[in-house]
DNA sequence: GGGGTGTGGTAG
DNA sequence: ATCGCTACCACACCCC
């Protein structure tokens, strides 16, 4: 258990939790074969098979599975325990269709795995025929070279036998049903291998399909409300699609949770906590200061997104109810992202797919997102804590902290409490738990011991003098701080509540196990008190000071093929950093990529659909020689860490997921994109069409500039190398560019096709010093995408390698190229009479 | 010892 | 189908 199965390289702890379901999982599926098909055999035509079922297959899994194991084979469904595997994959069974054409390209351009991909008729049919058959005649149609035209055909499932034996099995399980009724083609009896699970009732079918059914005329009904419902589009699974991003991030879930407090904090002002000292320092402090009342209300809504989904399905209010994508399929990769406590009762649990909370509760009702619902209801609780005060930390959509200050505002609080829950249900119609202490952790706690499994009222209230008792009966776990890593190191030190660390252990103990900060923090927290700075990110979760990064993360449905595809999906990475950059005023300095790669061991597609699986993480960081929010910039650094960093380590196909981190963020302090000479920026629509009026078009001057760039690259072909810092010419190569055409001989031109550099100094006249303040020149090479126009002055040149890109590459006119580029004139001036001079020589 | 980087952990 | 995000902190390690 210890570290050992945690280990790191399989893509950080966020997963961990998801290992051990499927480790579980592996082990459970795994008895019950044995136990249950151990004299059930019915022939070896499946001998030396160890098969592997990949999304979704006509035949439905289970049958598969009962099929192989009947006949001699082998199921290997889920290997994370396996892991690395003893046992190889031989077939994997996938019938494909809608899961995008792009994941399949891998197969059929790469048909050297160590696996066949055969179709789930390939295991009905051979055990109809007593034989097991030429898997080369069931490869899924879309591996043919032809590709995705043979889509359509294949949608009817038996066609052209290539045996004289009827279809088999097959019923059509509609979506939502589960496993099928009893008859079995070869005649046995039919064996559920889940359903021991937790009622001795059969699985889910009717049940399951209402749910199913009910969830999507609810999404229809929703009419309003941004509910995600199935969509018919089906190229959007694609990575590469330009919609793609956009689309993704519409329908996560994590992604409305992880931007909700930039929302909200964007909507409302909220006033800072007023600062508490630390106890240490209570004594130096005058006594009005610390006598002052203060309380902390912690608030959070129950089965927040249950709770709201409920309001467009009341039927659904006394039923175990969870909030999903897709429908209750008992073989989806779906994951709950909430349920109602009549759910929680039955075991099912957040964050599990939907197959498995299917098996422990199968008459679970599936509703789908409405976001837009989570946002205004969300916006209902903010409005009723915006009268108890204005110092409010919010947590999350569905969570807040409030303190309280002074005999006034702490007035009748249990009661004001009572209040704001009633008013928010009223209002809502649901429900929120609220705990109340003198320190944020203790009203956290007090609140999750309000929670509707907890049988309170839902408000508890910590008198500030019970606090260190009250800690003392609280797990561990319940302590914010402590995930499932820092309780695993308790529980080594023999703890798993406060009272334990209180009675067993000193606070160098701790502080020797967790750490310096966590040890004492933990210590403190089991003595009722909250030792983090009130206010502080720590304390609350959400920062009180700047904001320190924006990250765009994307690891789900990644799944590339060529060099192109990579360049795009930077490209639509970039364009979102940016935006979020534009829409929060801020300028970024660093670029962090986080490159998640498919671990070698790892299966080609993993259990969840479209997922990353166990990966590798690359991360590299790179800080641009000067503050920006350019999309294209950032997609450079992206593109720059790729090639120097990663791409010798990562083939293209292997990349499951990738994330561009900001960091080094300024506040844009000039807010006008224009420099005074310039006339009001054109909308690009504007200036691309006509072409009749305004200056000349650029284009004509890209081209002729770019045709002499190469030729003048060609001409001084051979005399490579050491040209950045030292002194240089107008208008003389920089060689190191074209090097590194050569070191990735098989990348196209991409989005920016020029690959060569020109490096040009110029003399910028009286550019004036604030312009070049870069001390120093960074390799030239880490931008050989761009076209590249040094302009010389001192040693410093690379703001206008930039700048000159952006101009070639983003702009048509002249004048376009001074709008958007706001540098000082005299520099522009060189720079654009450079452009012209080679443009038109 | 001050700063930067990469890794890991946590919360919602 | 399915939508595995975001932001922060702590730490170890490296460099100067």
């Amino acid at each position: 258990m210890a570290s050992g199965s945690y280990s790191t390289e399989f893509g950080g702890g966020l997963w961990r939790g998801h290992g051990d379901y499927m480790r579980d999982k592996n082990d459970k599926i795994k008895a019950q074969l044995d136990q249950r098909y151990a004299g059930d055999m019915k022939s070896n035509i499946f001998q030396g098979v160890i098969a592997r079922i990949d999304g979704h297959t006509e035949l439905n899994d289970f049958e598969i599975k009962r099929l192989i194991t009947q006949h001699g084979g082998q199921m290997e469904q889920y290997d994370v325990r396996m892991f690395p595997s003893e046992k190889r994959v031989t077939h994997l069974v996938a019938d494909n269709l809608a899961m995008g054409n792009q994941r399949w390209r891998h197969y059929r351009d790469k048909p050297t795995s160590k696996f066949v991909v055969v179709k789930s008729s390939w295991v009905a049919e051979s055990v109809a025929a007593g034989r097991r058959l030429r898997e080369a005649d069931f490869k899924p149609d879309i591996l043919h070279h032809q590709g995705q035209g043979s889509l359509k055909g294949f949608l009817q499932l038996p066609k052209a036998q290539p045996q004289p034996q009827p279809p088999p099995v097959v019923k059509d399980n509609p979506p939502g049903g589960a496993a099928g009724g009893g008859v079995e083609e070869d005649g046995s009896a039919r064996i559920e291998i889940d359903d021991d699970a937790a009622p001795p009732v059969p699985p889910p079918p009717a049940a399951a399909a209402a749910a199913g059914a009910g969830a999507g005329a609810g999404a229809g009904a929703a009419g309003a409300s941004r509910a995600v419902k199935p969509r018919p589009s089906r190229g959007r699974l694609d990575a590469t699609d330009p919609g793609f991003v956009d689309n993704f991030f519409k329908s996560s879930r994590l992604h409305f949770i992880g931007t909700f407090r930039n929302r909200v904090k964007a909507k409302y002002t909220f006033d800072a906590f007023v600062p508490v000292p630390p106890p240490s320092q209570l004594s130096l402090l005058s006594m009005s200061t610390a006598r002052r009342t203060i309380l902390y209300l912690h608030v959070d809504f129950d089965a927040f997104f249950t709770s709201v989904a409920l309001r467009r399905h009341p039927e659904f209010r006394n039923e175990p109810v969870a909030i999903a994508h897709g429908s209750a399929r008992p073989n989806s990769s779906s994951e709950i992202s909430s349920c109602n406590y009549i759910a929680r009762q039955r075991g099912v649990t957040k964050g599990s797919f939907m197959s498995s909370a299917l098996e422990k509760c199968p008459e679970l009702k599936v509703l789908p997102y409405y976001f837009d619902d989570f946002e205004s209801t969300s916006e209902v609780l903010f409005e009723h804590l915006m009268q108890l005060s204005r110092r409010i930390q919010p947590l999350s959509c569905d969570e807040a902290v409030v303190q309280l200050v002074g005999d006034d505002e702490c007035a009748d609080v249990q009661q004001k409490a009572k209040q704001l829950r009633d008013s928010v249900h009223s209002k809502t119609e649901c429900w929120v738990s609220i705990g109340i202490g003198d320190s944020p952790l203790i009203a956290r706690v007090a609140a999750s011991y309000a929670k509707p499994d907890k049988g309170s009222s839902g408000v508890v209230l910590v008198e500030p003098k019970q606090s260190k008792d009250f800690m003392a009966t609280v797990p561990l776990k319940a302590i914010p701080g402590i995930g499932p890593v820092m309780l695993e190191k308790l529980q080594s030190l023999g703890c798993n509540t406060c009272e334990d660390v209180r009675r067993q252990r000193t606070e160098t103990d701790l502080v020797t196990t967790l750490g310096k900060v966590m040890g004492s923090r933990v210590w403190a927290a089991a003595h009722g008190i909250d030792n983090r700075q009130i206010g502080s990110t720590e304390a609350s979760g959400a920062g009180t000071g700047a904001q320190k990064s924006i990250s765009v993360a994307v690891n789900w449905g990644v799944r590339l093929s060529t060099d192109t595809d990579l360049d795009k999906f930077l490209a639509s990475i970039a364009a979102d950093a940016s935006k979020r950059l534009e829409e929060r005023g801020f300028l970024t300095q660093a670029v962090t990529f986080k490159l998640m790669q498919r671990h070698p061991e790892a299966p080609v597609e993993p259990p969840k659909f479209l997922g990353h699986g166990m990966c590798n993480e690359l991360t590299k960081r790179h800080v641009l020689p000067e503050s920006t929010a350019s999309a294209h910039r950032i997609q450079m650094a992206l593109r720059t860490i790729w090639d120097d960093e990663f791409a010798k380590k990562c083939p293209i196909h292997e990349i499951r997921g990738l994330t561009a981190m900001l960091g080094k963020l300024k506040r844009k302090t000039s807010p006008a994109p224009a420099p005074a000479p310039a006339p009001a920026p054109a909308p690009a629509a504007a200036r691309g069409g006509g072409g009749g009026r305004g200056p000349p078009m650029l284009t004509d001057l890209q081209e002729g500039f770019l045709r002499n760039t190469r030729r003048k690259v060609n001409m001084q072909q051979g005399s490579k190398g050491a040209h950045i810092g030292g002194p240089r010419d107008v208008e003389s190569i920089d060689l190191a560019a074209e090097e590194d055409a050569e070191c990735a001989p098989a990348v196209p031109p991409s989005a920016f096709s020029p690959r060569v550099s020109v490096a040009a100094g110029a003399t910028a006249g009286g550019s004036g010093g604030a312009a070049c303040a870069q001390p120093s020149v960074p390799p030239a090479r880490r931008y050989h995408h761009l076209v590249d126009v040094y302009v010389k002055q001192g040693s410093s040149a690379l703001r206008f390698q930039t700048a000159a890109e952006e101009a070639i590459m983003g702009c048509e006119t002249l004048d376009d190229i001074r709008r958007d580029m706001p540098y000082d004139d005299d520099v522009w001036r060189a720079v654009l009479s450079l452009a012209k001079r080679l443009g038109r020589s």
